[in-house]
DNA sequence: CAGGGTTTTCGTCTTATAATCGAAAACGTG
DNA sequence: CACGTTTTCGATTATAAGACGAAAACCCTG
């Protein structure tokens, strides 16, 4: 079991990681993970294992991504490893054990077995879900401006996206709420932007995405 | 590892089962699976388990569902299934052996240990790839009409849809052709319909259910 | 404290896609 | 050959997203 944890810092989508000490692969970089105990469902676990050994305890969510099974993609012995995608909030700052650290997914260095594509494969997940459902509650903070939410989706997608049309796309799918409170403006003036919080911290699937739909 | 393989026959979604003939849970109906080999991915194996085991092989799309892993899901020892989403045309007809039925998903009969609920995940994701993908391919035969076409879709979604706007949402998003054909009317006359195709037999993500596209 | 620059916000317009409706086409049957 | 039937296709309507610009509400400078 693996996970492909991720966050928003600094403009950028960044996968926690952890260094290798021994062999195989030393020194090149792994995915957190563990054995399945007894008596835990797969989804129990993997929150676990990072709470255990990554100290990560703040994932707002898991889901499985895939179970990856390629005959050597560990050479000399038989894994099968059952990944997830993790996320959390961009406010979450868990204190990392010494090996382990947070890296762009632009910009990965020298990784262990098929772990870079498993990221990959989490960042899809990730890009297709911010399309039709409301994933971005995990990965922004309980409030923010319009401003704030527009960069985190920009990185996590890859290109700049209006904010002007996340707004209303979100509001207009009930995803998004204000709440009454605005923030001063910065340093260079500017309207004061109003704070907005997404109204469900459950993963919801738009209707509106579903075509096809039964006669009315 | 286990299969909910599923086809369209009788206007119905159909699930194909095995009757257990040995304990636990014997006379109820199962999944058909089996354990991994070595040197091959579960995708794989699955195919082999399948072709083996109940001696299907027109399997047209084979995706990887989900891990189930309730601690109790098997009672007494400790299994975590890998499950698979099958399908398979609707013109096509295997030989089933003895113990081996197809069985509609609205009317199960009592099945294995979490079987059904694997089942009903298995259906909702085929529903949901009808509406953004050309997953049709996979349950249709290699041509059709149009007013086919619309009760196959009928049967896996579980509403009536409309012909019109099945033939021309396909189209528009280049899942659909002509071929060219024609088929003589049936016993009340009516206009000979046209026969149609995939123009795929690869799943394909429609591009338009991408929201928050990239500004141009 | 007035004016200019800045950022946010919101309404309007345009575009894209799907749903609905109805007429025309093309066949069998009596 | 008129009639019912089914298919097909164009026209219209509905819905949602993208683009654009004006107005709002702030800061800073002179």
């Amino acid at each position: 079991m693996l996970a492909g944890v991720l966050r928003i810092r600094d403009q950028a989508l960044q996968a926690l990681l952890w260094q290798r000490a021994r062999p195989p692969h030393t020194h090149r970089w792994s995915l957190p993970g563990g054995r399945l105990g007894p008596g835990e469902t797969v989804e129990r676990s993997i929150r676990r294992q990072l709470a255990e050994k990554v100290d990560v305890r703040e994932l707002t969510h898991v889901e499985q991504l895939s179970v990856f099974s390629a005959p050597e993609r560990v050479p000399g012995k038989r894994v099968v490893a059952t990944a997830f995608l993790g996320l959390i909030p961009c406010d979450a700052d868990p204190t990392l054990p010494e090996d382990t650290a947070w890296h762009p997914v632009e910009t990965l260095p020298a990784t262990a077995f098929d772990h870079e594509e498993i990221l990959l494969t989490a960042r899809e997940r990730l890009r297709a879900k911010l399309s039709y459902t409301n994933i971005g509650f995990a990965l922004a903070p309980p409030r923010f401006t319009v401003a704030e939410l527009r960069d985190i989706y920009s990185a996590a997608l890859g290109y700049r996206v209006s904010a002007t049309n996340l707004q209303r796309v979100l509001s207009r799918r009930g995803a998004l709420e204000a709440t009454g409170e605005t923030v001063s403006s910065g340093p260079a003036g500017g309207r004061p932007p109003a704070l907005f919080r997404f109204t469900s911290r459950d993963l919801q699937i738009t209707d509106a995405f579903a075509v096809l739909r039964p006669p009315t």
